[in-house]
DNA sequence: TAAAATGTTGGGTA
DNA sequence: ATACCCAACATTTT
């Protein structure tokens, strides 16, 4: 379920708090899990030892991981896949997809829920181990579109595999650099190196708005009716194979690119650019 | 039933 | 070093 905007909708949710309390000022009295295998980084008993009585200082997100510092270390949450994080009342069942779980001293539970179990935990002293081999986030301020050029012009790589890949920019996913390609107009398979500065510029425009987008419908994935995301119903390109482009009307079409799944307008951004 | 799925990593190849 | 491709991870959904 999660890229950018998704992790950053749980974050706000968790820090401010919306139907549960805001979970910073929370400590964590205990922590128990039915997949070891979510705890990363340290063991699984370090982790377990170094976690207990931590109070969770606030939430944020740097790319697609969300952040919790701690009194003492951070907290690091990767959702991969379908992880998602909730607060349950303690007392609350559990369902069969929340494996790990933090109980906080409110009376209120940290849930991982996660049902392929891609997802990771980890703990670390300083998580600029972790975070600081992400790329820019594409909604700072110092993202600029003169950045971005000299960051494309310095590879030779296709558009879409380069933009997924979180070491040169953090937190577009799948649907969202679909979704950014077709806004800008730009073929998936096109170069790095061969935008024109004009073209560079409606991909940054079209990367923050598609992001900006998602935030602003909470989040699009499809099992997150429930929270209220709705952005998947804003798609203009993913999941839409063989239905009309928004712009011209020509057929959506979906190929396999570096093994995703990878949906475009033929006409809008159209081979003849490659 | 087979295929695809919002992500990342590691291995092999060129 | 750079770039590409595939398998693996584990399970649900279409």
């Amino acid at each position: 379920m999660p890229e950018l905007p998704e992790v950053e909708t749980i974050a706000r949710n968790l820090r401010e708090g919306n139907g549960s309390p805001p979970i910073p000022g929370q400590r964590i009295v205990s922590f128990s899990t039915d997949w070891p295998r979510h705890v990363a980084h340290p063991s699984l008993h370090t982790f377990n030892r170094r976690i207990q009585n931590r109070e969770i200082v606030d939430v944020k997100r740097r790319g697609k991981y969300l952040v919790f510092p701690l009194d003492h270390e951070t907290l690091l949450i990767h959702l991969r896949m379908s992880g998602d994080l909730r607060l349950a009342p303690s007392q609350d069942p559990k369902d069969r997809f929340d494996h790990t779980i933090f109980s906080l001293d409110n009376g209120w539970d940290l849930r991982f829920s996660d049902a392929r179990k891609f997802g990771r935990v980890s703990l670390y002293e300083d998580p600029e181990v972790v975070l600081g081999r992400l790329g820019p986030e594409p909604l700072a301020p110092d993202f600029t579109h003169d950045r971005l050029a000299n960051m494309l012009h310095a590879r030779k790589r296709n558009l879409k595999p380069l933009l997924l890949d979180q070491s040169f920019l953090a937190g577009l996913g799948n649907i969202y650099t679909d979704e950014a390609l077709h806004q800008a107009g730009l073929h998936p398979l096109r170069r790095s190196d061969s935008l024109t500065k004009v073209e560079v510029k409606r991909l940054w425009r079209s990367i923050r708005e598609s992001l900006n987008m998602g935030i602003r419908h909470n989040g699009a994935s499809i099992d997150w009716v429930f929270r209220g995301g709705d952005f998947q119903r804003h798609f203009r390109v993913y999941k839409r194979e063989g239905e009309p482009c928004f712009k011209c009307g020509t057929q959506i079409q979906r190929t396999v690119v570096g093994g995703r799944g990878t949906h475009f307008c033929p006409r809008c951004q159209s081979e003849d650019q490659l």
